[in-house]
DNA sequence: TAGATTTGACCCCC
DNA sequence: GGGGGTCAAATCTA
């Protein structure tokens, strides 16, 4: 019985979820939507409770399972595998020693050193900044309740891109966000900066002095929360009726699909939630315990937007976005917090 | 088929 | 030795 509503749930939601594309992506950019997702919510696990897996694939592409099965590798094998993998990456000592380690001409450990982290912030969606990620990695981290995701910018491998970025979301305390770790600096040019972002029912809202960097508009999704109600230096919002894929380019094409489908994710992810995304949020119709159900019939609303913030050189110097208070930012200029 | 995610294994640093 | 970051085979979808 009880599966049974689970199933129509799931039919429903995917219905949803499919007409949601159909209008979010009318004209499928040349660049696959896919790729987009792979810096979404969608497909990882960790926004979801314990125990309970997504059904409804957004991500569009990617998204599969199972790791591999790799067999404990011996030395003989470590061997093997690096000369046949890369020469260039690693050189295995000679003299055929079981103990030998490869000597890193280009290793891990090399690029470790090259690496570092160049900022942080807490955000409720850790993927809307104008870039491709790709995802490489996630890991259960000591302590933490949520795994951390690797990504490294999609650019790495035609560009170089040394930008990389760790997601990880926060533990709870009614306080959602995410902390995503940027590594490096973009090298690669992926983004139009100049073109806004497909944003939904936004409202954008600086509370500081600093100018924002024009190409780098700052869009919190607070469409609905008190935080947005108040007055604000900058406010920003558009409908959704107004922001089709009007916009060209990079922006309608990548990053207005990024978007909406980050969105889908946010949605995503907070139907899967048995509590509130944050407790500042009331003034919604979403904003107590709803239940998944009810969510997912949110999904057939109009799409709160997440935030964004365009990744261009330095775009999060100087930034400071609304702050609901939980967490405190007087030190850092590059941490924002937003809650929807 | 390309490109993305998943995830266990591997490896390095502390 | 443990934790964290990365690799890469397996897998999946457009």
């Amino acid at each position: 019985m009880e599966e049974a509503y689970c199933m129509m749930l799931v039919g429903r939601e995917r219905e949803l979820v499919a007409e949601l594309r159909h209008l979010l992506f009318p004209s499928p950019s040349p660049t696959t939507p896919a790729s987009h997702s792979t810096t979404a919510l969608a497909g990882d696990d960790e926004c979801l409770p314990p125990g309970l897996t997504t059904t409804t694939t957004v991500s569009g592409g990617g998204g599969r399972r199972r790791g591999r099965k790799r067999v404990r590798r011996d030395n003989d094998n470590v061997k093997l595998l690096l000369q046949a993998d890369d020469d260039q990456e690693a050189v295995v000592a000679d003299h055929g020693d079981a103990n030998a380690k490869p000597l890193p001409n280009f290793t891990k450990t090399s690029r470790r050193k090259q690496q570092t982290t160049t900022s942080t912030m807490v955000t409720t969606v850790p993927d809307f900044d104008g870039y491709q990620w790709r995802k490489y990695g996630q890991k259960q981290i000591e302590g933490a309740m949520y795994p951390r995701s690797y990504y490294r910018c999609t650019n790495s491998t035609n560009q170089g891109c040394l930008a990389k970025k760790t997601v990880q979301r926060n533990a709870g305390g009614g306080a959602a966000g995410y902390t995503v770790a940027y590594i490096s600096q973009h090298t690669c040019k992926s983004i139009e900066p100049s073109l806004p972002p497909v944003i939904l029912d936004t409202t954008v809202r600086t509370t500081n002095n600093h100018q924002q960097p024009a190409a780098a508009p700052v869009v919190t999704a607070a469409a609905e929360s008190p935080a947005a109600t108040s007055s604000s230096s900058s406010n920003m919002v558009m409908t959704s009726s107004s922001s089709t894929s009007g916009d060209t380019g990079n922006w309608s094409g990548q990053h207005g699909a990024y978007a909406c489908r980050q969105m889908i994710a946010a949605d995503e992810e907070h139907c899967c939630w048995d509590t509130p995304a944050t407790t500042t949020t009331t003034s919604g119709s979403d904003g107590g315990n709803s239940t998944c159900a009810e969510d997912i019939e949110l999904l057939s609303r109009p799409i709160r937007s997440p935030m964004h913030i365009a990744a261009e050189g330095n775009w999060m110097d100087d930034l400071r976005l609304v702050t609901d208070g939980l967490i405190d930012m007087s030190n850092s200029s590059i941490t924002h917090f937003l809650t929807f």
